[in-house]
DNA sequence: CCGCGGGCCTGAGAGC
DNA sequence: TGCTCTCAGGCCCGCG
């Protein structure tokens, strides 16, 4: 599912509920997500408060009083759902708009806000994970990763002396968590369209001979940022699985230009051309091959 | 080291 | 109605 305005809209919703509560109660119903939970996940949850809910990427960061970090990702399909006392709160007993209440809630935290926040996730690519505070920076699944886009690390000359000789088309290059991470299919492709620059082009064609970047690489960097808040603000895209964690929809989906609209004309003013879905490493890409060059 | 393809899972939708 | 096939917002891993 999700990519990074989808998980900042996740966090967004669960630090209200969560910062300065406790875990008064913790159910994993099933534990075999993309890696087996510990058997004392439960155990090692209950009874700590949450001192901050982070992010990093496409990963939220839950700091606990107990000093460990609890990791989540969302994987494909996966989403959280808070539910206020007196709303449907019993474990098990959440209600989707999708009819399938209660199926795929694999993790549970009963909260004392009086908050109840279930972790769903059908396909369950998703993780969980804790580990010490102090372990942050050699997490094996941080440690790799590149600069946030929105963070002040991520311009042009960084983009450039990342995609510099790297021997792969561009569409990879942005999908590679280490040259930056966040983005996904979605937005890599929505970005590529609003700069312009085709998706089949060689990622090093971003640099100079010696690092530097094209003039064109600052107008990427540019397109990758608006698109990223323009998300953040819609609450995120809702194709499938994706809710914020009131159940409410994001919107931006209706603003893709490209994305899942092969067929339809190109939004690019003045530009006459249609949409094309190509394959590239085994998913689609979404662009026009008149303005994007 | 790098880049690529396979695989992990379930469910929705299309086509027959 | 029901079957089969394809595809889906991600990312680790093993291979060459």
């Amino acid at each position: 599912m999700p990519e990074l305005p989808e998980v900042e809209t996740v966090r967004r919703g669960l630090a209200p509920v969560m910062e300065g509560a406790r875990f008064d109660k913790v159910v994993a119903h099933r534990g075999d997500l993309r890696w087996p939970l510990p058997k004392d996940f439960a155990q090692r949850v209950e009874g700590t408060t949450v001192t901050g809910v982070g992010r990093r990427a496409k990963y939220l960061l839950v700091d606990l009083s107990s000093g460990d970090v609890l990791l989540m990702h969302l994987g494909m399909s996966g989403s959280f759902r808070v539910a206020q006392d007196g709303q449907a709160s019993t474990p098990g007993a959440f209600h989707y708009a999708r009819s399938d209440f209660g199926a795929h809630d694999h993790v549970v935290f009963r909260m004392s806000s009086g908050a109840t926040v279930a972790f769903n996730d059908p396909r369950r690519f998703g993780c969980m994970k804790l580990f010490p505070r102090e372990m942050l920076d050699a997490e094996p699944l941080l440690r790799a990763l590149g600069p946030e886009p929105l963070g002040n690390a991520f311009d042009a000359a960084m983009l450039a002396q990342a995609c510099h000789g790297k021997r792969t088309n561009l569409k990879a290059a942005l999908l590679d968590q280490r040259v930056v991470a966040g983005l996904g299919n979605i937005y890599v492709c929505e970005a590529l369209n609003r700069s312009l620059l085709s998706p089949k082009r060689m990622a090093s064609t971003l640099a100079t001979r010696s690092g530097t970047p094209q003039p064109r690489t600052e107008t990427l960097v540019d397109a990758i940022r608006a698109v990223l808040n323009s998300a953040i603000e819609a609450g995120g895209s809702s194709l499938r699985d994706h809710r914020q964690t009131s159940g409410e929809l994001g919107y931006f989906q209706h603003h893709f230009r490209v994305y899942d609209r092969e067929g339809k004309p190109c939004p690019t003013r003045g530009c006459k051309g249609t949409i094309k879905r190509i394959v590239q490493s085994g998913r689609s890409t979404f662009f026009c091959a008149v303005c994007q060059k």
